[in-house]
DNA sequence: GCCAACGTTGGC
DNA sequence: GCCAACGTTGGC
């Protein structure tokens, strides 16, 4: 999963653009799970901030790359990601917290972290959340 | 807008 | 190498 303040480059833009150089990213932790990536991996597209819910399913279409905004010598990455496809329903921070199942993700547990791992029962549960809708429209 | 959590930096 | 101070992120 990835994470961006739809203001910073939302969803709308990734499809828009048909992909993104995923760059600027100066976590360490974050810059490892970025280097665990590989073409085709699937990502989940997430708006922090103020919308705070899963949008979409993104692909990594470059594996881990040297980051050319990089201005230090920390081995920084990027990748490149393009979009796959949006959610049925979008799937809310709220949603994954009071359902219970998902307690332990990174994007519970760790909320500062932009770059994570998801496991694949977890990833079949938001899909699942996705298809059901949130009750809301 | 506030604040908690986390990461980084720098003095010792 | 420890730890206090500071900066940043992101949920609330």
């Amino acid at each position: 999963m990835v994470k961006v303040e739809p203001e910073e480059f939302s969803w709308e833009q990734l499809l828009q653009d048909g992909k993104v150089i995923w760059d600027g990213v100066r976590n360490y932790q974050a810059r490892n799970f970025m280097r665990e990536m590989s073409v085709g991996d699937q990502v989940l597209y997430y708006h922090s901030s103020k919308a705070r819910e899963i949008v979409g399913i993104a692909t990594v279409s470059e594996a881990a790359f040297p980051d050319p905004t990089a201005e230090d010598d920390k081995g920084w990455v990027a990748v490149e990601l393009k979009p796959l496809e949006a959610l049925k329903t979008p799937v809310s921070l709220d949603q994954i917290k009071s359902d219970g199942r998902m307690d332990d993700m990174y994007l519970v547990r760790q909320s500062r972290l932009s770059v994570m791992p998801v496991s694949d029962s977890h990833y079949d549960m938001i899909l699942q959340l996705s298809e059901e809708g949130n009750g809301k429209g």
